[in-house]
DNA sequence: ATTGTGGCCTGCCCGC
DNA sequence: TGCGGGCAGGCCACAA
């Protein structure tokens, strides 16, 4: 997906479709309402009705109805954010950049005529109605060193595979997990629990700093590793050939002089 | 329980 | 130029 600060942007974007009554709903793919958001529940919450707050947990966009459910939204690995003819993010590196009619996967039109729409063309993402967030863990944006230690704390997996896991922290995905972990000098085969204090606090820091730095680039494929990530790749700090594995089945490039 | 694997769905890119 | 295989920023169900 998108990751954080894709749909952060998203976020911001859908703030400007608050508060305008929604005129109609179109949800033309039944496999993209996910959980109890059926067409016909969908209708009976939003027509009518407005958003009135726009947040965002991790990779989940949340759009709370006046007095009714709150609206989630998963962007998969390809969806996007369209209000008013206006994109959130303009490039998205998995995605075509052609438009194609079929991939607007659900729309609400607003009563002035405009509209907010949500754009996946491989449908891996979805809408539903009052998303549970009890498995989410802290925001990957916001959360604290000593939340960020406890993710870490216990744990086998590899460090990677654990920023991964949006029941720990929520928000990193693949390209973010590199890039903060190849700026913090960590190996991403570490088992988690295995970072002395001083690397957690380190992992910390650049993982605050990282995403907060791809919000205002723009983009989580917009990191200084992005353009080395492939075959023949080199690190950009030290100039060695990077590594490609897999962790937590993701592919994975890293650093082996100064990721340890 | 935690961790790893496979699958979902579609589009694109590379090599033949 | 056309085709097949492999790949992809996510997530979930399932197995060990």
């Amino acid at each position: 997906m998108p990751e954080l600060p894709e749909v952060e942007r998203y976020r911001r974007l859908a703030e400007s479709a608050l508060f305008r009554p929604v005129s109609s709903i179109a949800t033309p793919d039944p496999w993209f309402l996910k959980g109890g958001a059926g067409g016909t529940a969908l209708r009976l919450a939003l027509v009518g009705n407005r958003f009135v707050s726009a947040d965002r947990i991790g990779k989940v966009l949340l759009l709370a109805t006046e007095g009714g459910p709150t609206l989630g939204i998963r962007f998969g690995m390809t969806g996007t954010l369209v209000v008013d003819g206006r994109v959130g993010v303009e490039d998205l590196r998995y995605a075509p950049r052609r438009h194609d009619r079929t991939w607007d996967r659900w729309t609400a039109r607003f009563a002035d005529g405009g509209s907010l729409v949500v754009r996946d063309p491989r449908r891996l993402g979805g809408v539903l109605l009052d998303p549970d967030l009890s498995r989410l863990g802290p925001d990957a944006a916001s959360v604290s060193p000593s939340a960020l230690a406890a993710a870490l704390r216990g744990s086998r997996a590899p460090l990677k595979a654990r920023l991964l896991d949006q029941s720990q922290v929520a928000g990193v995905g693949n390209l973010i997990a590199d890039e903060v972990l190849w700026r913090a000098g960590l190996s991403p085969h570490r088992p988690a629990a295995s970072l002395s204090a001083d690397e957690a606090r380190r992992l910390h820091r650049h993982l605050r700093r990282t995403i907060g730095y791809l919000i205002d680039r723009g983009g989580s494929h917009l990191g200084d590793l992005m353009d080395e990530r492939r075959g023949g790749g080199r690190c950009p700090r030290d100039g060695a050939a990077l590594v490609r594995s897999t962790v937590g089945g993701r592919t994975t490039w890293w650093c082996p002089v100064h990721q340890l």
